[in-house]
DNA sequence: TATGAATGAGCCTTCATTCAT
DNA sequence: CATGAATGAAGGCTCATTCAT
């Protein structure tokens, strides 16, 4: 039910929200772009408002101050994350463990390839150690993909897949740990190693290794 | 010989190198402080002189600007990374992969407790879209933490430790992902999905739990 | 006939005086809380619309611009004064002076209870340098009290109460200050002095000691 | 004993302090011009720095904010309140009660045609709803103008100059209460009922007729 | 007629940097 | 060489006012 009193909670005013879609969607991105690339002490809502084309009193009629406008982003971000974890999940359910993560690791793949600006901003948010809300916005986002690494073991666990000593939690950090260095790897070079997975030629090789070393791991059965 | 022209390499001034050893240090420390609160571009040269209680100008004599007194911290960051790592690897050179790990992971974790300004300093600027000779600064932490999983990766490689058909690079990516997350989750709560990485107490098991699935993988074997 | 320039007279547009009374009467009363807490300049035309919900653009349809809006409410302040002072005077007509100072008293006190936002708003506008029509709308509050006190002392002239060297015109502003600081000193607790007018249960003490001043002055007669 | 660490409640900076003394009274000057003109919440320091010729930065540098440099005005206003009061009466201490409040009259006039700006700020302040330390600083110059008149009805009462029955605290609120309105007609004609306080040529006359209420009362001895 | 999005001037404040002393 | 006063650009934010719908 929707209330008659403004929502303070909400970081977008009525007067953003009724905004035509399209002049939203620009807002948007364009915020979303200067959060990604300053990080949120060092964005400058001058220059979001300069490369609108608009007032920059209209950015503060939008969401109020930086912050209001900073969560705004962050909401639609987080959301945009979900999607595509839940679609691969969803279609791959059958599968093996091995299988179902290397159809993860290709999924988040392309979507980090279409939405770079997004992925930046997290990994950005990850480390910064000061901005507002951090606490509950980024354990929204990590919780996202730490309930998907668990449902993924899980099922391994139910169909009999996994090892029968190993550990539940750690492994679910460890995928987790190895997703998300995959995922920077793929987007900021220097953080591969000399793995080569930015090379996008080599891109099924490396992941074929790289779960290869998860399925059995490094040290030979005696 | 002194050139007219800022030499651009160096970041600290023949004044500021001149200093007593105990002032330039107490100087690092108030800078080092300062990034790694607030990143680069938040930072305050302002603050930084006020914490110090010297004239903002002699931090400006001393580094000429912002940057490079950043790049000089950064430098030295550097330099207090290698040691530990270091330290851990000759020490453990005859040990079998898994132990080396497991001492590696507590050797770290000992440093970065007596030094977390120093690790806040490092994530902080992985992430930080836009600072001063971030590839340079970078690369060279980067380099090594690679350096150090590749030599332990190689040495029991000449062992026959390790599974014949593991790829080495992506060996060494698997272990610099897992131990990058291990340090993430002790200085991070959020980082730490649930595991328990964070709780002292329960420190020694979750690294066993881990090395085991570092060494071993999680699928079982048939 | 409706003129196509503004009358800068009529502070309210048709469209305002159009209104329902009820509506007129919250417009009124917002601007009055609004002016009366921050003064003029400080006043904000955006917070006296939102709190009484209607669009910003209604009140500049309403009064043109917020000097406008000043000055109507202002207008109707002044008038509230008038009643109380009217209503005093006529009902003690054929009383003593000290008699009738003591009630004026009484009966302003009461009235600045009920809306000390009007009282406020005097006070604050006695010592704005600069607001719209200063000369004018002061101008017309004060002669409401001089006049009044003006009345009082006539009649008691005519009356023979008064002694007879007494200056005419020193009796009006003598009489006029106290009354004024009487009321300051019941709305702002430091301008009482430590005299305990605030206290309501000292209250007819005090105003009896300050009649007996009035009256017979400080010094003993010879 | 002087402190080391800066005194955080002092208005002004050690960098204002070591300014020319004649710069600094230039700064206080167009301060005091401005807070008196726009009161606090309406004073510009652009406006200010702008009057002065100075960047606006120096001002922050001076001050460290808006409310510090008011409080650091506020403070040399109560000072040179201070001055004229104690010398009148130390000047008159054997004079009786009527001669001393001439004497008193006189010499504030004097004080306030010579520093209109200073009683314009105080009767600003003393309206204005809501100013930092807004308590603190009118209390401490309400109290200047209470202690004086009380010294001078004790003095008065000791020499027996008072009507035995007059209560003293009524007293001097009733001096208090003339006084400061003597001083606000002087300033500002409409507040001054036709009495003529404004015109210098009436104003000896005006006095005694003032005066002479204020020894006798206004009511015939019956 | 009421609306409310748009605007840009202006506010307070912080900052990196310069330079005369 | 250290100092710290001076600077002006830029930042976040609020405001009165306009005007198309």
């Amino acid at each position: 039910m929707e209330s008659i009193h403004q929502n303070t909670d909400a970081p977008a005013s009525a007067t953003f929200l009724n905004l035509p879609e399209e002049k939203q969607q620009r807002v948007y991105q364009a915020a979303l772009d200067e959060f990604s690339a300053h990080g949120f002490g060092s964005a400058s809502s001058n220059r979001i408002a300069r490369a609108l084309g608009i007032a920059k009193g209209s950015l503060f009629q939008y969401f109020g101050n930086k912050e209001r406008l900073f969560h705004y982003v962050f909401d639609r971000v987080a959301g945009q994350f979900a999607e595509p974890l839940r679609s691969v999940r969803d279609a791959t359910r059958d599968e093996p463990l091995g299988q179902r993560i290397r159809e993860a690791l290709l999924t988040v793949s392309a979507f980090l390839e279409a939405h770079p600006e997004v992925y930046r901003l997290y990994t950005r948010m990850l480390f910064q150690e000061s901005f507002p809300l951090r606490e509950t916005l980024l354990s929204r986002v990590r919780s996202l993909s730490t309930k998907y690494w668990r449902s993924l073991v899980e099922d391994a666990k139910a169909r009999g897949e996994l090892r029968p000593d190993v550990d539940m939690e750690a492994a679910v950090f460890f995928l987790d740990a190895l997703m998300d260095r995959f995922f920077q790897a793929r987007t900021l070079p220097y953080m591969d190693t000399g793995f080569g997975l930015h090379d996008d030629a080599r891109l099924d090789a490396c992941i074929d290794a790289l779960v290869s070393c998860i399925e059995r791991g490094l040290i030979a059965p005696c």
